[in-house]
DNA sequence: CTGTTAGCGCATTCAT
DNA sequence: ATGAATGCGCTAACAG
C-alpha cells in the first residue's frame, strides 16, 4: 500500500482528455504508466480507458447486469489491459463487507488450535474471505486488544475466549455490530454462538472406562482449572468417581510450561502411602509431561498405573504403550464454528441488502461429540505386533 | 463494518450544530446515539464535540504536536466520552501502512509452519500489525491468488513458495510495490529476502553420522522431490554417501498423506536381498510413518536398523528408542523472517515521508544453521530410566 | 442502459 | 496553534 509516486502520477492521469475514443497518444500513456508498475490501476482509468462512465465499469465487476454487450466487452477488455483489480480497501471504507474475519486464539503453536485454524481457513476461502489470526496466549488483555482491532477491519471473528467470564467483553461484543462465534469456550451472559464439545460428559465416561479396568485411586490431573473445559472435564471426573462410591484424587494446580511442574506434583503423589493406580489428565500437554514422568521414573504403564488423558495427540497412537485418549472433533469444530459465521453473514448481508438490520438473533449452541479413543495405557491390549514372515523371506 | 443504519444517523448528526462551546442537547444527542452503538464515533464526532476541527483531533491522535495544552484536553476529553478509535480501513485508504503483513504457507495444521506463524505473529504484534494467513496446499494457483489477493491490502508479505521456479510469480512479486521475504524455500531468480536452512550441510552431516555408527546400507527415504529444501537434504545426502564410497539407496517416490504409501515404500526395501541397515529420511511427516512402520513390523531399532530424520517432532524424545533428528531451529525461522520485513517496512516508511520511493534493495540471504539433535535410534545410546528408589519407599 | 455526483473516515496541504 | 478544503478508490442514489 505504500507507494510514494502515486499521488503524482495520479493528477497527471488525471489531466487527461477523458472523452469516449480516448486519442491514441493518452492512452499509451495511460497505459505505460501503469504497466510500469508506477501505479494500480483504478476503476476511474479504466473507464476512461473504455470511453464509460466509473459506474458503468462498477457494474461489470459486480455482476454486469444492464449492461450492454457492446459496453461490456470493451470495458471487460480495458480491465485486462489495465490489468486492473478493484481496490479491496475502498470496498470496506464503503461499508461493504471486508471479506475479512477475525479469529482469535490463544496460541498457534498448539496443534489443537492450529488444526481448527486450518480448517477456519479453509472455509473462509471457499467464501471468498482472508483470515486474520490474532493471539492471546490466553491473556484477557490481549484479547481485548484484538477484539477492538479487529472489529472495525472484519465482517466477523472467531473466538476461543481466553476467559469464560468477561462481562466487559461480553457488553464490547453486544456493542459490535459484528457477528462473533465462539469455540471451544463459550463466553457466558454473552447471545454469541458457540461450538463446544461434550466435555462433562466424555471426561465421566473416560473416568468410568478406568473405573471398569478396576482401578480405584484415579488421580485427575488438571490444567489451569480457570478454563472452562478443563473445569467441565473434572467436573465429569467427579461425577464419575462419585457415581462409584471412590473418594476424588484431584491435582489441578498450575502446571505451567515444562515437564518440570507435572514431574513435582506427580512426584508428591507416588510418595504418597497410597500412590495412584491411575490418572485422568485434563489436557493435553498434561498427558504427555505424565506419560514423560512415568517412563522416565520406570513405572509400568497401565500395569501399576493406567493412563487417559483429554485430547488426542500426534503419536499417540505410536508410543508404548500406547496412549488411551478422549478425542476431540477438532476439524469439525473449527469448520462448524466458521460455516455458522458465515451463515450469520449470510443473513446480515441478506437483510441490508433488502430491508434494514438484521434480526438480532439469540446465538446456537452446538455441542460436538467427543470419541474415546481405546488404545494401551488404560489397561486395554495392544496391538500386536505384525507377522515378520511376510517381510523376511 | 456491516451498520445498516449508519448513513441515516450520520447525516444526522452532520445536521447538527458544530459551532465551539456546542450546545447541551446537542451534545447529548450525540453522546447517545454513539453510546446506543447505532454507530462508531467518528473524527468529525470528536471534533464537533471537542468543539474543535477535524484536523485538531487527527493531530491529537498522531503524537499532538503543536496543540496547545488546553485543546489538547479537551480533545483527549471527547476522544474518551465517545470511545473513539480511529477507523484504521480510512487510514489504509490514504495510502498509509495498513498496519497488517500477509502470511502465506503451505498448510497450518503442519506444526512446522504453525510454530513459525506463531512467532511471525508475535513480532507482527509487536510492531503493531496484524497478519492475515493464507494457505496454498503447496499449490502454485491457490498461492497466486493469494499474493494477488493480499498485495492490495498489506504492507508486506512472508511467503513460503509453493514452488521454487515460478518465474510467473517472480515477476508479481518484482511489480508489487511491496516487500516480500520468503522462508524455508527460497524462489529463484527474484529478488526478495530469504531465510533458509542449511538443508545441504545438515542432511550431510546426518548421513555421515549414521556412516560413523557403521552403517553402509543407508536408504534415503524423501518427501516430493520438487521442493528445493527436500532437494537439498536429497544433495547433502549423496554427498556424504559418495564422500565415504557407499553407493546411494534414494527413495524419493511420491510420499502423500498417510502411512500406506511409506509402509508399501518400505516393504519393497526390506523385501529386497539386501535390506537397508539405516535410514535417513527427508522429511518429518516421512520419519514418523517410518517408524510406525518399523515399529509394527517389529524391526529392531537401532539394532537392526538405525534412522535418522530431518525435522524434530513433538514426542520424538519421548518414543522408545527416541528419534535422532536434524532440528531446524523453527522459532527462530519465523522471527527472523518477520524481522527482515519489518525492517524492510521500516526503511520504506522513512524513505517516503522524507523523500521519495525507497531505494530497491538485493534481497539478503540469512541461512540458519539446524542442530543434529542425538537421541537413541541412531544407535548412539538411550537416556537410562532414572533411579526409582527416590520414589518407592 | 448509462453518466454525474456525493460521500465512506481520515490525513494533509495551505491558509489563517 | 488551528481549520477548511481536498482526495484516496469505490459504490449507489439519482438523474438523463
Amino acid at each position: 500500500m505504500i507507494c510514494s509516486r502515486r499521488t503524482q502520477v495520479s493528477r497527471k492521469v488525471r489531466a487527461l482528455p477523458g472523452a469516449p475514443g480516448m486519442l491514441e497518444a493518452g492512452r499509451n500513456r495511460l497505459f505505460l504508466e501503469i504497466m510500469r508498475q508506477e501505479r494500480h490501476a483504478t476503476l476511474l482509468d479504466v473507464a476512461r480507458y473504455a470511453g464509460v462512465g466509473t459506474t458503468t465499469v462498477s457494474r461489470v465487476i459486480n455482476g454486469s447486469v444492464g449492461v450492454s454487450p457492446k459496453t461490456l466487452a470493451a470495458v471487460r477488455q480495458a480491465i485486462k489491459d489495465l490489468g486492473f483489480a478493484p481496490n479491496p480497501v475502498a470496498r470496506m471504507l464503503k461499508g461493504e463487507q471486508t471479506k475479512t474475519i477475525g479469529l482469535i486464539i490463544p496460541n498457534l503453536a498448539d496443534s489443537y488450535f492450529s488444526s481448527i485454524a486450518e480448517e477456519i481457513q479453509k472455509v473462509a476461502c471457499s467464501f471468498g474471505s482472508m483470515v486474520i489470526v490474532t493471539v492471546t496466549h490466553n491473556e484477557v488483555e490481549r484479547e481485548w486488544v484484538s477484539v477492538n482491532e479487529l472489529a472495525r477491519r472484519t465482517d466477523g471473528l472467531l473466538l476461543a475466549p481466553a476467559s469464560s467470564m468477561n462481562p466487559k467483553l461480553v457488553e464490547r461484543l453486544s456493542w459490535a455490530p459484528i457477528p462473533v462465534v465462539c469455540f471451544d469456550r463459550p463466553l457466558f451472559h454473552s447471545n454469541t454462538s458457540r461450538v463446544l464439545t461434550a466435555n462433562y460428559q466424555d471426561a465421566k465416561a473416560a473416568t468410568k472406562h478406568l473405573l471398569s479396568h478396576g482401578r480405584e485411586r484415579i488421580l485427575c490431573l488438571g490444567g489451569e482449572a480457570s478454563f472452562h473445559t478443563v473445569h467441565e472435564r473434572l467436573r465429569g471426573y467427579l461425577a464419575a468417581m462419585e457415581q462409584a462410591g471412590r473418594g476424588p484424587l484431584v491435582d489441578v494446580s498450575e502446571h505451567k510450561r515444562g515437564a518440570g511442574e507435572a514431574a513435582k506434583v506427580l512426584k508428591k503423589h507416588f510418595r504418597g502411602k497410597e500412590p495412584p493406580d491411575a490418572i485422568f489428565c485434563l489436557k493435553n500437554s498434561v498427558t504427555i509431561d505424565c506419560y514423560d514422568f512415568l517412563q522416565r521414573f520406570g513405572i509400568a504403564v497401565p500395569m501399576e498405573v493406567a493412563l487417559v488423558g483429554f485430547d488426542d495427540f500426534r503419536l499417540a497412537a505410536m508410543l508404548r504403550p500406547s496412549v488411551t485418549v478422549v478425542r476431540q472433533p477438532v476439524e469439525e469444530i473449527g469448520r462448524t464454528a466458521a460455516e455458522m459465521l458465515f451463515k450469520r453473514l449470510g443473513e446480515i448481508n441478506d437483510a441490508v441488502r433488502a430491508g434494514e438490520r438484521a434480526a438480532p438473533r439469540a446465538g446456537e449452541l452446538v455441542r460436538l461429540k467427543n470419541e474415546l479413543i481405546v488404545r494401551a495405557s488404560c489397561g486395554c491390549e495392544e496391538v500386536p505386533v505384525q507377522r515378520l514372515g511376510s517381510l523376511r523371506r
